[in-house]
DNA sequence: ATCAAGCTTATTGTTGACAATATAGCTGTT
DNA sequence: AACAGCTATATTGTCAACAATAAGCTTGAT
């Protein structure tokens, strides 16, 4: 890994009062971004050094990263960061398929007027991003809003942990490292405005539907990005 | 909390080569069964006392089961053992539902013969069970082999370590404090018994909507139980 | 030259002590 | 008598040293 910026530049994060806690997203970060490849082995010394932290800490935010299925850990060996083959990746994009299919079901019960509101804002923006060509931002962040709007939505404790705090980090650092990988933009506007269409009308097995084959057509179109690599290994 | 047993005892589990591995499982089990009550807070020394462990290792072992859901835990205050609201068991469930639901419908395309020949066995001894009126077993133990075998059917690594390592000890945990629960053995039983058939017909769909049924139903069966509960507060 | 065994080094696992924070009890005041 | 502020205590957070295990290297034998 090349440069691991300290604990609190990137952590202007007031929720993580603790070290162990700071270390945690630090490092979690660090993994997304890639700044510390996949497969790259975790050395306590070095990064205890390099996060300016003691080593206790650092392997309490590796247990942690562990049971968020981002580090793997063999004991007595080691812990190093996961390689996402596409069979992890088409596992994952399954389970995500049900969550936020269920989520999208909940919001459409459970939204109330502001978030419906801002879910169409969402909407708004998107659109907006497609036609003045700047699609870029709105692919990588802007998705991630929508659905997080969704889940939050669903009024499901559970269920928003789960995705927004341990798939979530994992689908980044897909992204991060297939970043080339282009999202079908307007596609997704057309699907996201269904969705959004559903949830306003309480038709919370539309909402459901609608969710699982956006998903599973990410899936898919993620599996044929993936067999282009392999006829055409150019990088 | 009445008596902790001591970690080797607990753990004849050869996996857990490590102490930390170790006071983990033995942590979870205390909790899971009821030895460290819901809501009672997690004293480091004498836990560590207890088990015969520094704080170090437990404290690895607290922070796994925070991210399991077991635990919470509060910066500078401590961590205690999460009291389970019926809010909370509908949200586990909902989660619970979809997981196995696509784990059924999983298990349906890409079980092999030797997984499907187990399935039936399980519904046999089930059967059986139910004829010689010693259901009590069948209902807490036995019922998780059918979903856990399902689930393992599935292929799909990430649903299972979600399903059988996170939820699966929550789910646990709430059937030991409302052991009292009676589960709907014979109900179950026919359920099951259309499940196993859709799967073998390699039916994905229908898998799928009956397992997400049947454990809707349990839902509201334990939705029911709770309400009864409040009109007869009696224990 | 190749392989195996033993030794050396690096890294993980574990521990006990120290620092910082929060809780509980006490004292004094209004 | 009730409340605020302070003090003492208990508990959590952090650290650095020690023990145990694994990986790498050297040496020797075939």
């Amino acid at each position: 890994m090349s440069t691991v910026k300290s604990i609190k530049s990137v952590n202007g994060n007031q929720q993580d009062v603790t070290l162990s806690d700071q270390t945690t997203t630090a490092l979690r970060e660090a993994i997304v971004i890639g700044d510390i490849a996949a497969g790259e082995k975790l050395n306590e010394p070095k990064l205890a050094e390099q996060f300016s932290v003691s080593r206790g800490p650092l392997r309490e935010a590796i247990r942690r990263l562990v049971s968020m299925g981002l580090v793997r850990h063999i004991p007595n060996v080691g812990a190093s960061v996961v390689t996402l083959s596409l069979s992890n990746i088409t596992d994952l994009y399954d389970v995500r398929e049900v969550l936020e299919g269920k989520a999208a079901a909940l919001a459409a019960v459970n939204m109330n007027a502001d978030e419906r509101v801002k879910l169409r804002e969402l909407i708004d923006i998107h659109r907006q991003h497609i036609e003045t060509n700047e699609g870029q931002y709105m692919q990588v962040e802007g998705d991630f809003d929508f659905h997080y709007q969704i889940i939050k939505g669903s009024g499901n404790a559970m269920l928003t942990r789960q995705l927004c705090d341990e798939l979530y980090h994992l689908i980044r650092m897909f992204r991060y490292q297939t970043s080339r990988f282009k999202t079908r933009s307007k596609r997704a506007l057309i699907e996201h405005e269904q969705m959004v269409y559903a949830i306003e009308q309480h038709d919370s097995t539309m909402a459901e539907m609608l969710m699982r084959s956006h998903i599973s057509r990410a899936k898919e179109s993620i599996i044929k990005y993936f067999e282009d690599l392999n006829l055409k290994p150019d990088s």
